[in-house]
DNA sequence: GTTGTCTACGTTTTT
DNA sequence: CGTAGACAAC
């Protein structure tokens, strides 16, 4: 298919509002468009005009800090580009004394966006950034106070947890027991409260946490040694150095006057108190949980102190969905009492949604205990009504969500940018691809593996970083035998230990590699004539970014390699090195001073390197993603799919109500993303890694209102008279607590047995039961499978075995 | 010492 | 299903 629309549709897109077909009419989107005829629109009356009463006070607000509880769709991001347009205009504030503060880069660049359409190329001058480029930014110029480079490194969640690993390999902790992962978790936690390891350390009352604390301690020292500054770090440090330093803490002060910070749900601690101490306004709230300890929390005066610089903070405590990282919604619930003489305005009318989407979201959300209470409305009317759909199996689903943006699209009630599907987890993307690409449906996956995780990726961006930072130890190491050239991990456990011994950084171990015992004369060469190439390399720097790139590729073998092996798989790594030399290019172009480190900054800053596809007005293609990548945007048609209990919500949650407030939350930011038409689809068998699973459906479509679902399809009900067919949750119950409710169902049902049972097990053959014990899902067995196989200990749910 | 093969393992969401 | 670690052959 996809012919899709013949002539692009007469009304614009995206920002202006008007849907060109029925969806429903102009009244329910954006209010007037931000730009008059594309000129920027400057005087202070202009700026109010179609906002709400609420929306306007939240624009003129002046002085003490303001809190703006935005629901969903309420316009929040419009209040805020409108509130920064009418500082300058109205109250004679310069863009520089301005700094907005979003979550992610995608709502900066929006924001950024919208103000510059407002305000015109003054925009330019303000800081409209994420809190951790926010910081990069501060860090860079300030970083000799703290004693490093300005070229420092930023280390990702898995270069820190790479370098996690090297930590307890050196401090000879087991991996089973203390997986970097979980240390790696630990230890953002403690950065997020703002903990270093040496608190950690003196804190710390069971053994767990010392080994922790000391994890943290060798870990933090191994990052400074590389140059580096993990993501959390970035947070932290920048805290500390406005502690540390008064006369920088009053410098920043000075500067922005104005500070905005928009999800405010969703900041931790750390950056809390970063705000606080941006602002200057010492909080007389707790601020901190746990163990107090006043004195680091609390903002130091500067002498000949500024005056606290005005606070505007947006967010909505229902679309709290970070919490799993460190967000506190306390943050947002108690900014009265951090605040005392805060202002704060409600905005409950939507601009978004038809009445029925906003109904079922108020009633989903409702479910949650730890909630202020509020309400959503739209005068857009009632709208259709949502669709229900329960598919035998996922590609039954995703089929199903195909056929109906054919018809839709068909019917010319929708384009297919206007579609979003959205779901629990990354995985579930895989097929929806499938089936879109069978039936020829243009779509984009945001998110997903993403580019910059690619092994190839990240292997020529840490030959880049290794050049720009010499000492970036964990960079130096992945690619220290990348592609293979004989230095394997004896030779670079003798690099290491004599680094160590030596109290030098690995790089320069190398360059003594001769006086290290231990490494065999084959692999000293093989370290020399690496260090001699990085030395090569480093020679081409001056030519510029893109010739280091394409001299990395050449010269280390690597491109040369992956041509040789020439394989489906191969030529896809071999267009995603092309591409990034693209966005190399790309970072020229733009930048023409850029070096290779600005280059190298900007890419660890932008995790999601596929965006959100822009609607230019053309059909444009379907989106899939996550709905935690979902927040903050809205489509006309949503599909809301895999709803089922131990898939959304996520089974990890379901024994937590805290994070089950949470799965729901997300549920609500779903929901609330569509505009006109949102459909409700689940699956009754799954398969998850190899075996289907047989989920129950998801709590939260029964807590929709059944008078606002028509199912267009409901579950089977096997083995039993149909049952009434008026709602949906018939289906539900098709499936009562049989064997049968969850995993591992009809193939192979898992066996009960007992000492003695014989068995039979796919691989190794017969056995005899020695002992028995857990039932249901966590049923185990220790089995004799006699002397080919011995003894093993198995989880029958996933083990191939038969009761004879 | 290094490379290739096997197996065990664990799988949420993201700056 | 895909990746990381352990193990056995070159």
């Amino acid at each position: 298919m996809s012919t899709l629309f013949g002539e692009s549709p007469s009304a614009a897109g995206a920002g202006g509002g008007g849907v060109p077909y029925d969806l429903f009419g102009p009244a329910v989107l954006a209010p007037a468009p931000d730009t008059a005829g594309g000129q920027p629109r400057l005087d202070a009356e202009g700026l109010l005009d179609g906002l709400n009463p609420q929306q306007r006070a939240a624009v003129v607000h002046i002085g003490a800090p303001l809190l703006v509880v935005a629901g969903a769709g309420s316009g929040k991001t419009r209040v805020l580009a409108h509130r920064i347009a009418y500082l300058l205009a109205a109250r004679d504030v310069r863009p520089g004394e301005i700094l907005a503060i979003t979550f992610t880069n995608k709502a900066a660049a929006e924001m950024r966006e919208r103000v510059g359409a407002l305000v015109g190329p003054r925009a330019r001058a303000m800081w409209v950034s994420t809190f951790h480029s926010a910081c990069v930014r501060i860090l860079r110029s300030e970083a000799k106070r703290l004693g490093f480079a300005s070229s420092f490194t930023i280390y990702d969640a898995a270069d820190a947890q790479r370098l996690i690993t090297l930590v307890t390999r050196d401090l000879d902790l087991d991996p089973k027991r203390h997986p970097a992962r979980g240390l790696a978790a630990q230890i953002s936690n403690l950065k997020n409260e703002l903990i270093d390891w040496e608190t950690a350390r003196s804190r710390a009352t069971s053994h767990l946490e010392r080994t922790v604390a000391d994890v943290y301690a060798a870990y933090q020292q191994r990052l400074t040694q590389a140059n580096a500054l993990d993501f959390d770090d970035l947070i932290m440090t920048t805290v500390h150095l406005l502690q540390a330093f008064p006369d920088v803490a009053e410098h920043y002060r000075r500067r922005f006057r104005h500070v905005l910070v928009d999800e405010y749900q969703d900041t931790n601690h750390a950056q809390y108190v970063l705000v606080r101490e941006l602002v200057g306004q010492p909080a007389q709230g707790g601020g901190a949980q746990a163990p107090q300890e006043p004195a680091a929390d609390t903002v130091t005066w500067a002498s000949g102190a500024v005056p606290p610089g005005e606070l505007c903070v947006v967010g909505d405590a229902d679309q709290s969905i970070y919490a799993f990282r460190g967000a506190n919604i306390r943050n947002i619930v108690e900014f009265e009492e951090d605040f005392p003489d805060a202002a704060v305005i409600l905005l409950e009318q939507n601009y978004r949604s038809t009445q029925i989407i906003l109904s079922a979201a108020n009633a989903v959300i409702a479910k949650n205990n730890q909630r202020k209470a509020k309400q959503l409305w739209s005068d857009a009317g009632d709208g259709e009504k949502i669709v229900g759909f329960v598919a035998d199996n996922e590609h039954d689903e995703a089929a199903f969500v195909a056929e109906e943006v054919d018809r839709l699209t068909d019917a010319k009630l929708a384009r297919p940018a206007d579609v979003a599907v959205f779901y629990r987890t990354n995985a579930q993307s895989r097929v929806f691809e499938e089936i879109f690409i069978r039936v020829g449906l243009p779509y984009r996956v945001v998110g997903g593996v993403r580019f910059y995780e690619r092994k190839e990726v990240r292997d020529l961006l840490a030959y880049l970083r290794v050049l720009v930072n010499p000492t970036d130890t964990v960079n130096l190491r992945r690619i220290l035998n990348v592609p293979r050239r004989g230095i394997g991990d004896r030779a670079e456990a003798s690099l290491a230990g004599f680094a160590e011994a030596h109290r030098i950084g690995f790089d320069e171990a190398m360059a003594r590699v001769e006086e290290i015992p231990g490494i065999a004369t084959r692999s000293a060469k093989a370290v020399r004539e690496f260090a001699e190439l990085l030395t090569e390399l480093r020679a081409v720097e001056p030519k510029g970014p893109v010739a280091v790139v394409e001299a990395v590729l050449e010269r280390t073998g690597y491109l040369a390699e992956l041509l040789t092996e020439d394989t489906v798989e191969s030529q896809g790594r071999v267009e995603n090195l092309q591409e990034l030399v693209g966005v190399v290019q790309e970072y020229v172009e733009r930048s023409p001073e850029g070096t290779l480190a600005g280059f190298l900054e900007q890419v660890s800053l932008v995790a999601d390197a596929d965006q959100v596809p822009t609607d230019d007005g053309s059909d444009g293609v379907v989106t899939l993603m996550t709905l935690h990548s979902a927040k903050g945007l809205e489509f006309p048609v949503v599909f809301l799919t895999g709803l089922e209990d131990g898939v959304f919500p996520h089974m990890r949650t379901l024994g937590d109500p805290t994070q089950l407030e949470e799965e729901r939350r997300l549920a609500y930011v779903g929901v609330t993303r569509a505009r006109a038409r949102l459909y409700l689809t689940r699956s009754v068998v799954r398969s998850a890694w190899g075996q289907p699973a047989f989920n129950p459906a998801s709590r939260f479509l029964g807590e929709v209102p059944h008078a606002l679902i028509d199912w267009r399809r409901i579950a089977e009900a096997p083995q039993r008279p149909v049952p009434p067919p008026s709602s949906e949750p018939a289906g539900r119950r098709a499936l009562p607590n049989s064997p049968f409710a969850r995993n591992k169902p009809s193939a192979r049902p898992i066996p009960e047995l007992r000492q003695g049972d014989r068995v039979t097990h796919d691989s190794f053959g017969l056995g005899v039961v020695l002992a028995a014990a857990g039932v249901g899902d966590s049923a185990e067995a220790t089995i004799d499978f006699g002397a080919d196989s011995g003894t093993k200990r198995l989880l029958l749910r996933y083990a191939p075995v038969e009761k004879l």
